[in-house]
DNA sequence: GCGTCCAGGTCTACC
DNA sequence: GGTAGACCTGGACGC
């Protein structure tokens, strides 16, 4: 089959392991994983009907990601392929402040020799959403099952065996009753229909919440009042879109954190913020990588 | 194989 | 502003 190679150079303090398993997203489709670990593929949208399937790696030692796309594609659909992979693994964020907070204490150290810190994203603002209301109030098995029946009944088929991820229109389309049975998703069915049918009919917009100059406590309201968002789904998206003063505790954080620093026992939600109010607007992010820190070394 | 219990975050109603 | 109860599923467990 052919297709099309992109470079894309490689900012400093960039690792593209510790952003592939800087969470779950990873796991979860259209994303996936290469057996040998070096390889993060998902779909990307190139127009609202064109779709590509994107392999990305860093080839040991060069200075540049390889994106393999499985379609030749135009010199404006390679533009459109860059600026989605550079959007998804953060490569224009800086991440200097915060390795400089880093290094300060020993326990943090490896954030800034791992070049650890940024947090995956998906292609679309409304696919992590999407998924973060899936993560709401069940386990990491059954978000992954409601995501997986998402793409693979809702979305357009990109390959034998990849889909991309459903549109608002895809999801709009479908009844209530129907996304209960078909995605097990229970009763976050309402609230993942309510926010496909408000975007596709133009009443909601969340695509420009990665650029816009929006204050983040204006932009924490704003998400929490799409219905299905509460105070965890909330923390974690604003993550997602470049605001880490806000922690996200759920149960495995809380847990963790216990384990880590109160030999297991529960400890309140007040003292775990009282710990990371130092790091000032890094807080969520430090926080975050303080809990994951095995994953990395 | 079947029934029961539990964990998980958000919403709504109520105080 | 705080709290209780309902929502729904998969998985663990006991029989």
């Amino acid at each position: 089959m052919s297709c099309t190679h992109i470079t894309i150079p490689i900012p400093k303090a960039f690792s593209f392991r510790a952003v592939v398993h800087s969470h779950g997203w990873s796991d979860l489709e259209p994303f996936a994983v290469s057996d040998d670990d070096t390889e993060l593929r998902t779909v990307v949208s190139l127009s609202p009907n064109r779709h590509a399937q994107v392999a990305v790696s860093h080839p040991r030692g060069s200075t540049a990601l390889t994106v393999r796309c499985n379609t030749p594609l135009r010199r404006n659909d390679r533009e459109t392929a860059r600026r989605i992979v550079r959007s998804m693994l953060r490569m224009d964020e800086p991440m200097d402040e915060l390795h400089a907070l880093c290094r300060k204490e020993e326990r943090l150290q490896w954030i800034p020799q791992m070049r650890a810190g940024r947090m995956l994203r998906s292609a679309t603002v409304f696919e992590d959403i999407v998924k973060m209301i899936c993560t709401t109030n069940c386990s990491w098995s059954l978000t992954k099952i409601i995501v997986n029946r998402l793409t693979n009944t809702l979305g357009t088929r990109v390959t034998d065996t990849v889909h991309s991820f459903p549109s608002p229109d895809a999801i709009a389309d479908r009844t209530e009753r129907w996304l209960r049975k078909e995605t097990s998703s229970g009763y976050r069915a309402p609230y993942l229909l309510e926010l496909s049918r408000r975007i596709a009919s133009g009443n909601l917009s969340v695509e420009h919440l990665r650029t816009t100059k929006m204050p983040a406590d204006e932009m924490h309201k704003f998400l929490r009042s799409i219905k299905g968002i509460g105070h965890y789904a909330a923390d974690n998206l604003m993550k997602l879109l470049g605001h880490y003063d806000y922690l996200g505790l759920d149960s495995w954080i809380r847990s963790r954190y216990a384990e880590i620093y109160n030999h297991g026992r529960p400890v309140s939600d007040s003292a775990i913020e009282k710990r990371y109010r130092r790091y000032g607007k890094w807080r969520g992010l430090v926080c975050w990588l303080d809990m994951t820190s095995e994953w990395h070394q």
